[in-house]
DNA sequence: TAAAAAATCAATCAATCGTTTGATTTGAAT
DNA sequence: ATTCAAATCAAACGATTGATTGATTTTTTA
Protein backbone atom coordinates (compact mmCIF):
# COMPACT_ATOMS: atom_id res chain seq x y z
CA UNK A 1 0.00 0.00 0.00
CA UNK A 2 1.58 3.40 -0.97
CA UNK A 3 1.22 6.07 1.71
CA UNK A 4 0.04 9.23 1.42
CA UNK A 5 3.50 10.62 1.94
CA UNK A 6 4.84 8.97 -0.60
CA UNK A 7 1.47 10.02 -3.35
CA UNK A 8 2.41 13.42 -2.78
CA UNK A 9 6.35 12.32 -3.73
CA UNK A 10 5.35 10.74 -6.36
CA UNK A 11 2.71 13.22 -7.82
CA UNK A 12 5.76 15.81 -7.34
CA UNK A 13 8.35 14.14 -8.94
CA UNK A 14 5.71 13.60 -12.07
CA UNK A 15 4.95 17.31 -12.13
CA UNK A 16 8.46 18.05 -11.59
CA UNK A 17 10.11 16.38 -14.36
CA UNK A 18 7.15 17.49 -16.91
CA UNK A 19 7.20 21.44 -16.15
CA UNK A 20 10.43 21.90 -13.51
CA UNK A 21 10.45 22.99 -10.23
CA UNK A 22 9.21 26.59 -10.27
CA UNK A 23 7.29 25.76 -13.49
CA UNK A 24 5.24 23.58 -10.64
CA UNK A 25 2.91 24.60 -8.10
CA UNK A 26 1.84 23.28 -4.86
CA UNK A 27 -1.65 23.21 -5.73
CA UNK A 28 -0.94 21.35 -8.78
CA UNK A 29 0.55 18.77 -6.70
CA UNK A 30 -1.77 18.78 -4.56
CA UNK A 31 -4.51 18.39 -7.14
CA UNK A 32 -2.39 15.28 -8.53
CA UNK A 33 -1.75 13.51 -5.28
CA UNK A 34 -5.83 14.58 -4.46
CA UNK A 35 -4.48 16.00 -1.12
CA UNK A 36 -5.33 18.98 0.57
CA UNK A 37 -2.66 21.85 -0.15
CA UNK A 38 -2.00 22.12 3.10
CA UNK A 39 -0.81 18.77 3.35
CA UNK A 40 2.88 19.36 2.01
CA UNK A 41 3.42 21.86 4.65
CA UNK A 42 2.00 19.47 6.84
CA UNK A 43 4.31 16.33 6.09
CA UNK A 44 7.34 17.91 4.63
CA UNK A 45 7.89 21.43 5.85
CA UNK A 46 7.82 23.70 2.59
CA UNK A 47 7.82 22.71 -1.42
CA UNK A 48 11.83 23.29 -1.36
CA UNK A 49 12.42 20.58 1.48
CA UNK A 50 9.47 18.05 -0.33
CA UNK A 51 11.83 18.22 -3.50
CA UNK A 52 14.76 17.53 -1.08
CA UNK A 53 13.20 14.55 0.46
CA UNK A 54 11.99 13.33 -3.42
CA UNK A 55 15.69 13.43 -4.20
CA UNK A 56 16.95 11.37 -1.03
CA UNK A 57 14.51 8.80 -1.38
CA UNK A 58 15.42 8.28 -4.81
CA UNK A 59 18.82 8.05 -4.08
CA UNK A 60 18.28 5.70 -0.86
CA UNK A 61 16.10 2.79 -2.87
CA UNK A 62 18.94 1.24 -4.57
CA UNK A 63 23.06 2.14 -5.50
CA UNK A 64 23.92 2.54 -8.03
CA UNK A 65 26.09 -0.38 -8.64
CA UNK A 66 27.07 -3.10 -6.24
CA UNK A 67 29.95 -1.93 -4.07
CA UNK A 68 31.80 -4.91 -4.23
CA UNK A 69 32.25 -4.52 -8.20
CA UNK A 70 35.49 -3.63 -8.20
CA UNK A 71 36.69 -6.24 -6.15
CA UNK A 72 35.21 -9.21 -7.64
CA UNK A 73 37.44 -11.76 -9.40
CA UNK A 74 34.83 -13.77 -11.07
CA UNK A 75 34.57 -11.45 -13.65
CA UNK A 76 37.33 -9.86 -15.68
CA UNK A 77 37.44 -5.16 -16.10
CA UNK A 78 35.26 -5.72 -19.57
CA UNK A 79 32.56 -7.79 -17.88
CA UNK A 80 32.69 -4.77 -14.96
CA UNK A 81 32.30 -1.88 -17.47
CA UNK A 82 29.25 -3.72 -19.09
CA UNK A 83 27.91 -4.33 -15.94
CA UNK A 84 28.06 -0.52 -14.81
CA UNK A 85 26.75 0.35 -18.31
CA UNK A 86 23.90 -1.95 -17.76
CA UNK A 87 22.45 -0.96 -14.39
CA UNK A 88 23.04 2.82 -15.62
CA UNK A 89 20.83 2.38 -18.04
CA UNK A 90 18.67 0.15 -16.29
CA UNK A 91 18.68 2.88 -13.36
CA UNK A 92 17.53 5.97 -15.92
CA UNK A 93 14.82 3.86 -17.82
CA UNK A 94 12.96 2.91 -15.47
CA UNK A 95 13.38 6.40 -13.26
CA UNK A 96 12.82 8.46 -16.27
CA UNK A 97 10.95 11.13 -13.96
CA UNK A 98 13.57 11.26 -11.93
CA UNK A 99 16.27 12.07 -14.13
CA UNK A 100 14.76 14.38 -15.88
CA UNK A 101 14.62 15.97 -13.21
CA UNK A 102 18.27 15.54 -12.31
CA UNK A 103 19.39 16.41 -15.79
CA UNK A 104 17.85 19.74 -15.28
CA UNK A 105 19.09 20.44 -12.25
CA UNK A 106 22.59 20.17 -13.57
CA UNK A 107 22.10 22.69 -16.27
CA UNK A 108 21.35 25.55 -13.53
CA UNK A 109 20.73 24.19 -9.69
CA UNK A 110 20.16 26.31 -6.97
CA UNK A 111 20.05 24.10 -4.17
CA UNK A 112 23.17 23.17 -2.70
CA UNK A 113 21.98 19.68 -1.61
CA UNK A 114 21.05 18.48 -5.48
CA UNK A 115 24.57 20.28 -6.48
CA UNK A 116 26.20 18.00 -3.90
CA UNK A 117 24.03 14.99 -4.97
CA UNK A 118 24.82 15.01 -8.81
CA UNK A 119 28.72 15.86 -8.20
CA UNK A 120 28.74 12.70 -5.92
CA UNK A 121 27.26 10.22 -8.39
CA UNK A 122 29.45 11.42 -11.29
CA UNK A 123 32.70 11.87 -8.90
CA UNK A 124 31.85 7.71 -8.18
CA UNK A 125 31.66 7.00 -12.15
CA UNK A 126 34.39 8.82 -12.84
CA UNK A 127 36.82 7.08 -10.09
CA UNK A 128 34.90 3.55 -11.31
CA UNK A 129 35.95 4.21 -14.50
CA UNK A 130 39.20 4.79 -13.80
CA UNK A 131 39.81 2.22 -11.68
CA UNK A 132 38.44 -0.27 -13.83
CA UNK A 133 40.47 1.19 -16.59
CA UNK A 134 44.50 0.45 -14.35
CA UNK A 135 43.31 -2.46 -13.57
CA UNK A 136 42.06 -3.77 -16.99
CA UNK A 137 45.45 -2.18 -18.64
CA UNK A 138 47.58 -3.87 -15.93
CA UNK A 139 45.84 -7.11 -16.61
CA UNK A 140 46.34 -6.46 -20.47
CA UNK A 141 42.91 -6.71 -21.29
CA UNK A 142 42.39 -3.31 -22.57
CA UNK A 143 45.34 -1.99 -24.54
CA UNK A 144 44.41 2.00 -24.87
CA UNK A 145 44.58 4.84 -22.16
CA UNK A 146 41.71 7.55 -22.91
CA UNK A 147 40.72 10.10 -20.64
CA UNK A 148 38.60 9.28 -18.24
CA UNK A 149 36.27 12.50 -18.62
CA UNK A 150 35.97 11.75 -22.30
CA UNK A 151 34.57 8.07 -21.95
CA UNK A 152 32.14 9.19 -19.30
CA UNK A 153 30.80 12.27 -21.12
CA UNK A 154 30.58 9.76 -24.40
CA UNK A 155 28.09 7.06 -22.23
CA UNK A 156 26.42 9.27 -20.09
CA UNK A 157 25.98 12.07 -22.90
CA UNK A 158 24.82 9.22 -25.16
CA UNK A 159 22.23 7.91 -23.12
CA UNK A 160 20.56 10.59 -22.08
CA UNK A 161 20.39 11.88 -25.22
CA UNK A 162 19.36 9.08 -26.46
CA UNK A 163 16.64 8.55 -23.79
CA UNK A 164 15.32 12.08 -24.35
CA UNK A 165 15.21 12.20 -28.21
CA UNK A 166 13.64 9.03 -28.74
CA UNK A 167 9.92 10.40 -29.86
CA UNK A 168 12.00 12.13 -32.09
CA UNK A 169 13.80 9.66 -33.51
CA UNK A 170 11.10 6.94 -33.69
CA UNK A 171 9.18 9.98 -35.51
CA UNK A 172 12.04 10.35 -38.44
CA UNK A 173 12.64 6.60 -38.51
CA UNK A 174 8.71 6.43 -39.01
CA UNK A 175 8.32 3.56 -37.11
CA UNK A 176 4.96 2.08 -36.83
CA UNK A 177 5.97 -0.71 -34.51
CA UNK A 178 3.76 -1.08 -31.26
CA UNK A 179 4.94 1.17 -28.44
CA UNK A 180 6.70 -1.48 -26.36
CA UNK A 181 8.43 -3.78 -29.07
CA UNK A 182 10.05 -0.34 -30.46
CA UNK A 183 11.35 0.84 -26.65
CA UNK A 184 12.73 -2.90 -26.04
CA UNK A 185 14.63 -2.56 -29.39
CA UNK A 186 15.39 0.88 -29.03
CA UNK A 187 17.03 0.66 -25.80
CA UNK A 188 18.35 -2.83 -26.85
CA UNK A 189 20.22 -1.20 -29.17
CA UNK A 190 21.40 1.79 -27.18
CA UNK A 191 22.91 -0.41 -25.16
CA UNK A 192 24.82 -2.22 -27.66
CA UNK A 193 26.14 1.03 -28.93
CA UNK A 194 27.54 2.49 -25.71
CA UNK A 195 29.21 -1.49 -25.32
CA UNK A 196 30.81 -1.28 -29.01
CA UNK A 197 32.12 2.81 -28.77
CA UNK A 198 33.87 1.75 -25.59
CA UNK A 199 35.18 -1.75 -26.57
CA UNK A 200 36.81 1.06 -29.09
CA UNK A 201 37.62 3.32 -26.67
CA UNK A 202 39.35 0.99 -24.44
CA UNK A 203 40.87 -1.47 -26.80
CA UNK A 204 39.33 -4.75 -25.81
CA UNK A 205 38.89 -7.49 -27.99
CA UNK A 206 36.60 -10.21 -27.27
CA UNK A 207 37.99 -13.66 -27.85
CA UNK A 208 41.81 -13.09 -27.26
CA UNK B 1 25.95 50.07 -30.64
CA UNK B 2 24.07 47.61 -28.60
CA UNK B 3 19.96 48.98 -28.63
CA UNK B 4 18.12 48.86 -25.50
CA UNK B 5 15.94 45.92 -27.22
CA UNK B 6 18.52 43.59 -27.41
CA UNK B 7 20.19 45.19 -24.21
CA UNK B 8 16.72 43.25 -22.85
CA UNK B 9 17.21 40.60 -24.98
CA UNK B 10 20.56 39.18 -23.57
CA UNK B 11 19.96 40.16 -20.23
CA UNK B 12 17.04 37.55 -20.55
CA UNK B 13 19.13 35.22 -22.21
CA UNK B 14 21.27 35.33 -19.61
CA UNK B 15 18.99 34.99 -16.77
CA UNK B 16 17.14 32.30 -18.58
CA UNK B 17 20.50 30.03 -19.09
CA UNK B 18 20.65 30.82 -15.32
CA UNK B 19 17.91 30.31 -13.66
CA UNK B 20 14.98 28.64 -16.10
CA UNK B 21 12.17 30.80 -17.52
CA UNK B 22 10.10 30.40 -14.63
CA UNK B 23 12.85 30.76 -12.30
CA UNK B 24 13.25 34.34 -13.62
CA UNK B 25 11.24 37.10 -13.08
CA UNK B 26 10.28 39.88 -15.11
CA UNK B 27 11.86 42.31 -12.81
CA UNK B 28 15.22 40.97 -12.66
CA UNK B 29 15.20 40.91 -16.65
CA UNK B 30 14.60 44.61 -16.12
CA UNK B 31 17.56 45.31 -13.51
CA UNK B 32 20.31 43.15 -15.25
CA UNK B 33 19.50 44.68 -18.48
CA UNK B 34 19.32 48.13 -16.32
CA UNK B 35 15.77 49.44 -17.94
CA UNK B 36 12.04 49.68 -16.25
CA UNK B 37 10.08 46.85 -15.86
CA UNK B 38 7.37 48.49 -18.38
CA UNK B 39 9.84 48.27 -21.32
CA UNK B 40 9.53 44.52 -21.48
CA UNK B 41 6.01 44.92 -22.34
CA UNK B 42 6.47 48.11 -24.52
CA UNK B 43 9.01 45.94 -26.86
CA UNK B 44 8.37 42.25 -26.66
CA UNK B 45 4.58 42.20 -25.15
CA UNK B 46 5.01 40.26 -22.96
CA UNK B 47 7.62 37.34 -21.54
CA UNK B 48 6.60 34.86 -23.19
CA UNK B 49 6.79 36.64 -26.33
CA UNK B 50 10.49 38.03 -25.31
CA UNK B 51 11.32 34.33 -24.63
CA UNK B 52 10.14 33.37 -28.83
CA UNK B 53 11.80 36.57 -30.01
CA UNK B 54 15.08 35.39 -28.10
CA UNK B 55 14.97 31.88 -30.05
CA UNK B 56 14.11 33.78 -33.29
CA UNK B 57 17.36 36.10 -32.56
CA UNK B 58 18.94 33.47 -31.90
CA UNK B 59 18.08 31.37 -34.75
CA UNK B 60 18.63 34.06 -37.78
CA UNK B 61 21.89 35.64 -36.76
CA UNK B 62 23.83 32.04 -38.41
CA UNK B 63 22.78 28.87 -39.92
CA UNK B 64 24.53 25.50 -38.36
CA UNK B 65 25.85 24.63 -41.84
CA UNK B 66 26.47 26.25 -44.96
CA UNK B 67 23.14 25.42 -47.13
CA UNK B 68 25.58 24.38 -50.01
CA UNK B 69 27.92 21.83 -47.77
CA UNK B 70 26.03 18.76 -49.25
CA UNK B 71 26.64 19.91 -52.77
CA UNK B 72 30.20 20.57 -52.38
CA UNK B 73 32.72 18.63 -54.72
CA UNK B 74 35.65 19.66 -53.72
CA UNK B 75 35.69 17.36 -50.49
CA UNK B 76 34.33 14.02 -49.77
CA UNK B 77 31.96 12.84 -47.62
CA UNK B 78 34.08 13.01 -44.27
CA UNK B 79 35.63 16.25 -44.94
CA UNK B 80 31.70 17.33 -44.56
CA UNK B 81 30.83 15.58 -41.34
CA UNK B 82 34.16 17.25 -39.69
CA UNK B 83 32.69 20.54 -40.75
CA UNK B 84 29.45 19.51 -39.12
CA UNK B 85 31.27 18.84 -35.94
CA UNK B 86 32.95 21.86 -36.26
CA UNK B 87 30.23 24.09 -36.79
CA UNK B 88 27.73 22.51 -34.33
CA UNK B 89 30.72 22.25 -31.31
CA UNK B 90 31.71 25.70 -32.39
CA UNK B 91 28.28 27.27 -32.07
CA UNK B 92 27.44 25.45 -28.65
CA UNK B 93 30.93 27.04 -27.25
CA UNK B 94 29.95 30.54 -28.31
CA UNK B 95 26.35 30.34 -27.70
CA UNK B 96 26.77 28.73 -24.51
CA UNK B 97 24.03 31.05 -22.77
CA UNK B 98 21.06 29.90 -25.71
CA UNK B 99 22.09 26.23 -26.00
CA UNK B 100 21.63 26.21 -22.45
CA UNK B 101 18.02 27.40 -22.28
CA UNK B 102 17.57 25.20 -25.76
CA UNK B 103 18.77 22.13 -23.61
CA UNK B 104 16.54 22.60 -20.55
CA UNK B 105 13.87 23.25 -23.37
CA UNK B 106 13.81 20.18 -24.81
CA UNK B 107 13.46 18.37 -21.26
CA UNK B 108 9.83 19.54 -21.00
CA UNK B 109 9.21 22.53 -23.19
CA UNK B 110 5.63 23.60 -23.02
CA UNK B 111 6.22 26.39 -25.93
CA UNK B 112 4.99 24.92 -29.13
CA UNK B 113 7.40 26.92 -30.94
CA UNK B 114 10.38 26.15 -29.09
CA UNK B 115 9.92 22.47 -29.25
CA UNK B 116 9.12 23.19 -33.39
CA UNK B 117 12.38 24.77 -33.59
CA UNK B 118 14.11 22.08 -32.01
CA UNK B 119 12.76 19.21 -33.91
CA UNK B 120 13.56 21.60 -37.07
CA UNK B 121 17.20 21.65 -35.98
CA UNK B 122 17.29 18.15 -34.86
CA UNK B 123 15.35 16.76 -38.17
CA UNK B 124 17.84 19.17 -40.22
CA UNK B 125 20.70 16.59 -38.49
CA UNK B 126 19.60 13.98 -39.21
CA UNK B 127 18.79 14.45 -42.75
CA UNK B 128 21.89 15.45 -43.22
CA UNK B 129 24.00 12.74 -41.43
CA UNK B 130 21.61 10.31 -43.53
CA UNK B 131 22.72 12.23 -46.77
CA UNK B 132 26.38 12.51 -46.41
CA UNK B 133 26.24 9.05 -44.90
CA UNK B 134 24.37 7.52 -48.02
CA UNK B 135 26.89 9.32 -50.47
CA UNK B 136 29.67 8.17 -48.53
CA UNK B 137 29.23 4.41 -48.92
CA UNK B 138 28.30 5.06 -52.88
CA UNK B 139 31.95 6.38 -53.05
CA UNK B 140 33.50 3.93 -50.95
CA UNK B 141 34.55 6.04 -47.99
CA UNK B 142 32.78 4.70 -45.31
CA UNK B 143 32.37 1.10 -44.92
CA UNK B 144 29.98 0.54 -42.40
CA UNK B 145 26.23 1.52 -42.03
CA UNK B 146 25.26 2.21 -38.25
CA UNK B 147 21.57 4.05 -37.37
CA UNK B 148 21.93 7.63 -37.74
CA UNK B 149 20.02 8.18 -34.81
CA UNK B 150 23.05 6.12 -33.14
CA UNK B 151 25.32 8.80 -34.68
CA UNK B 152 22.94 11.78 -33.90
CA UNK B 153 22.74 10.88 -30.18
CA UNK B 154 26.24 10.00 -30.03
CA UNK B 155 27.98 13.73 -31.29
CA UNK B 156 24.84 15.68 -29.68
CA UNK B 157 24.91 13.79 -26.37
CA UNK B 158 28.79 13.77 -25.94
CA UNK B 159 28.95 17.59 -26.97
CA UNK B 160 26.47 18.46 -25.08
CA UNK B 161 27.51 16.52 -21.72
CA UNK B 162 31.15 17.43 -22.29
CA UNK B 163 29.98 21.35 -22.59
CA UNK B 164 28.01 21.19 -19.18
CA UNK B 165 30.50 18.88 -17.16
CA UNK B 166 33.42 20.91 -17.50
CA UNK B 167 34.02 22.46 -14.48
CA UNK B 168 33.12 18.91 -12.86
CA UNK B 169 35.78 17.43 -14.83
CA UNK B 170 38.38 20.27 -14.20
CA UNK B 171 37.89 19.59 -10.33
CA UNK B 172 38.53 15.95 -11.13
CA UNK B 173 41.67 16.22 -13.14
CA UNK B 174 42.99 18.64 -10.48
CA UNK B 175 43.77 20.87 -13.21
CA UNK B 176 46.14 23.65 -12.41
CA UNK B 177 46.53 25.45 -15.37
CA UNK B 178 44.66 28.53 -16.39
CA UNK B 179 41.30 29.27 -17.60
CA UNK B 180 41.79 30.00 -21.06
CA UNK B 181 44.33 27.76 -21.91
CA UNK B 182 42.16 24.46 -20.26
CA UNK B 183 39.02 25.54 -22.04
CA UNK B 184 41.09 25.47 -25.37
CA UNK B 185 42.54 22.28 -24.69
CA UNK B 186 39.69 21.01 -23.19
CA UNK B 187 37.84 21.56 -26.66
CA UNK B 188 40.12 20.87 -29.21
CA UNK B 189 40.68 17.31 -27.22
CA UNK B 190 36.75 16.82 -27.49
CA UNK B 191 36.27 17.46 -31.13
CA UNK B 192 38.98 15.21 -31.79
CA UNK B 193 37.32 12.53 -29.45
CA UNK B 194 33.79 13.10 -31.59
CA UNK B 195 35.64 12.46 -34.56
CA UNK B 196 37.35 9.53 -33.48
CA UNK B 197 34.66 7.80 -32.68
CA UNK B 198 32.75 8.96 -35.99
CA UNK B 199 35.74 7.57 -37.66
CA UNK B 200 34.72 4.14 -36.22
CA UNK B 201 31.36 4.08 -36.51
CA UNK B 202 31.12 5.46 -40.23
CA UNK B 203 34.16 2.89 -40.78
CA UNK B 204 36.30 5.82 -42.22
CA UNK B 205 40.03 4.80 -42.63
CA UNK B 206 42.19 7.75 -43.72
CA UNK B 207 45.23 7.51 -46.00
CA UNK B 208 43.27 4.73 -48.08
C1' DT C 1 10.58 76.28 -32.35
C1' DA C 2 6.28 74.09 -32.01
C1' DA C 3 3.95 69.80 -32.45
C1' DA C 4 3.93 64.86 -32.59
C1' DA C 5 5.80 60.56 -31.54
C1' DA C 6 8.57 57.57 -28.94
C1' DA C 7 10.54 56.28 -24.71
C1' DT C 8 10.65 56.11 -19.83
C1' DC C 9 8.96 56.19 -15.28
C1' DA C 10 6.73 55.27 -10.52
C1' DA C 11 2.76 53.38 -9.08
C1' DT C 12 -0.58 50.06 -9.23
C1' DC C 13 -3.39 46.16 -11.06
C1' DA C 14 -5.41 41.49 -10.43
C1' DA C 15 -3.69 36.89 -10.18
C1' DT C 16 -1.02 33.51 -8.35
C1' DC C 17 2.56 32.02 -5.42
C1' DG C 18 4.10 29.18 -1.05
C1' DT C 19 2.59 28.90 3.43
C1' DT C 20 -0.24 29.12 7.69
C1' DT C 21 -4.24 29.28 10.42
C1' DG C 22 -7.78 27.47 13.34
C1' DA C 23 -11.63 24.62 13.19
C1' DT C 24 -13.11 20.01 12.26
C1' DT C 25 -12.87 15.09 11.43
C1' DT C 26 -10.78 10.72 11.99
C1' DG C 27 -9.06 6.69 14.34
C1' DA C 28 -6.79 4.34 17.82
C1' DA C 29 -5.84 3.99 22.88
C1' DT C 30 -7.67 4.11 27.44
C1' DA D 1 -17.70 6.05 25.98
C1' DT D 2 -14.05 9.28 26.57
C1' DT D 3 -9.74 11.11 25.49
C1' DC D 4 -6.25 12.72 22.63
C1' DA D 5 -3.20 13.07 18.99
C1' DA D 6 -2.90 12.71 14.08
C1' DA D 7 -4.96 13.99 9.84
C1' DT D 8 -7.69 16.89 7.00
C1' DC D 9 -9.99 20.88 5.50
C1' DA D 10 -11.61 25.61 3.71
C1' DA D 11 -10.10 29.98 4.16
C1' DA D 12 -6.95 33.38 4.35
C1' DC D 13 -2.10 35.24 4.86
C1' DG D 14 1.55 38.39 2.94
C1' DA D 15 4.64 38.32 -0.84
C1' DT D 16 5.60 38.12 -5.51
C1' DT D 17 4.24 37.42 -10.09
C1' DG D 18 3.46 39.40 -15.10
C1' DA D 19 1.37 43.19 -16.84
C1' DT D 20 -0.68 47.98 -17.32
C1' DT D 21 -1.70 52.60 -16.31
C1' DG D 22 -1.30 57.54 -17.02
C1' DA D 23 1.85 61.08 -16.32
C1' DT D 24 6.33 62.75 -17.73
C1' DT D 25 10.54 63.16 -20.28
C1' DT D 26 13.13 62.67 -24.46
C1' DT D 27 13.57 62.52 -29.31
C1' DT D 28 12.07 63.22 -33.89
C1' DT D 29 9.53 65.59 -37.26
C1' DA D 30 7.65 69.50 -39.55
Amino acid sequence: MISKEENILFAAEKLFAEKGFEGTSTREIAKEANVNISMISYYFGSKEKLYEKLVEYRMNEGQFFSKDLLGRTDINEWQKIEKVIDQFSNKIRTQKCFYRIMQREQLHTQNPQIVAFLKQIKMGFLSMYSQILESGLKNGIFTKNPPIYLLHSTVSGTLFYAFNAKEMYKEFLKETEDEEAFDERYYTELNKHIKYLLKDLLGYEENK
